[in-house]
DNA sequence: AGAAAAATTCTAGTTATATAGAAGGTTCCT
DNA sequence: AGGAACCTTCTATATAACTAGAATTTTTCT
């Protein structure tokens, strides 16, 4: 067997998705402009073939106007987002939400403020957990 | 240019480090038995040439043992947790750890307990952060 | 000693990612 | 009309991931 059909985005794939989910639909043109600016300058080529790929696989939508062909994102933002996360934790720490928010910690990228403001995000989901009970 | 090097263990790469953290060092025939027994059954020869792949990556070390090759872990779990999620955070959630916890959130695998437990762990953090700044 | 079992190395095939050149079609300006 | 500008499709190359067969060597059992 050779290798499985990967779940989730590649980087290339996600740095385009990002793109879109600013603004669809967007022609190929300032797509790979917006990549170029971004220090990834491709072929116009190289991004059409890309593009098209993920419309395979239904990460875009394709539409033509004119003779320039137009791409959407067809995937949310939250949807790949999630898909990715829950992959790092179930795959990396084998389920365990609690190591990764230790391991949030150790990005050691969390000022104070930040700090305060998820512990009252946690509080309200307790609530929100209790209601739900009742 | 052709693909770029990946820079974390691929599915396969990091079900064999687990293995490898569990047991160092292990011969093949017990990485590839634990692996039949997680429902990834690999021809011998299968195991080995990853396992060298992995050796020549810096993932593994390797030894003889009379006829046999040992493998033993040479990376630690948490450089890999810690790089794969920080590969996330930054790549898919733009460097928002706040994003992130709220994802996990929505995973909705944390039950009550669970989150009583973080919002401890981060009332901890916090105080932590305020004696590193006296 | 001879056969079976176990191991390794070398080679190879399939799919996916990433990238781009060649060829050919429209549109539009001068 | 001629060509510049822009667009697409088709084709192609390199590398990584994943997997395994063939050949060969070493150990072990009877």
């Amino acid at each position: 067997m050779a290798r499985p059909k990967p779940e989730h985005p590649t980087r290339l794939e996600l740095q385009i998705l990002k793109l879109l989910w600013e603004r669809s639909p967007s022609p190929v043109r300032e797509v790979r402009q917006a990549l170029a600016e971004s220090g990834r300058d491709l072929a116009h080529t190289s991004v059409i073939t890309t593009l098209n790929s993920m419309t395979r696989k239904k990460y875009l939508r394709r539409f033509m106007q004119g003779n320039a062909c137009m791409f959407s994102a067809q995937i949310s933002r939250e949807d790949v987002q999630g898909g990715m996360l829950s992959d790092i934790v179930h795959r990396v720490y084998d389920g365990s939400v609690k190591e990764v928010v230790l391991g949030l910690f150790d990005c050691g990228e969390l000022n104070a403020a930040e700090l305060k403001e998820l512990r009252t995000l946690i509080s309200r989901k307790v609530k929100e957990q209790k209601n739900e009970r009742e």
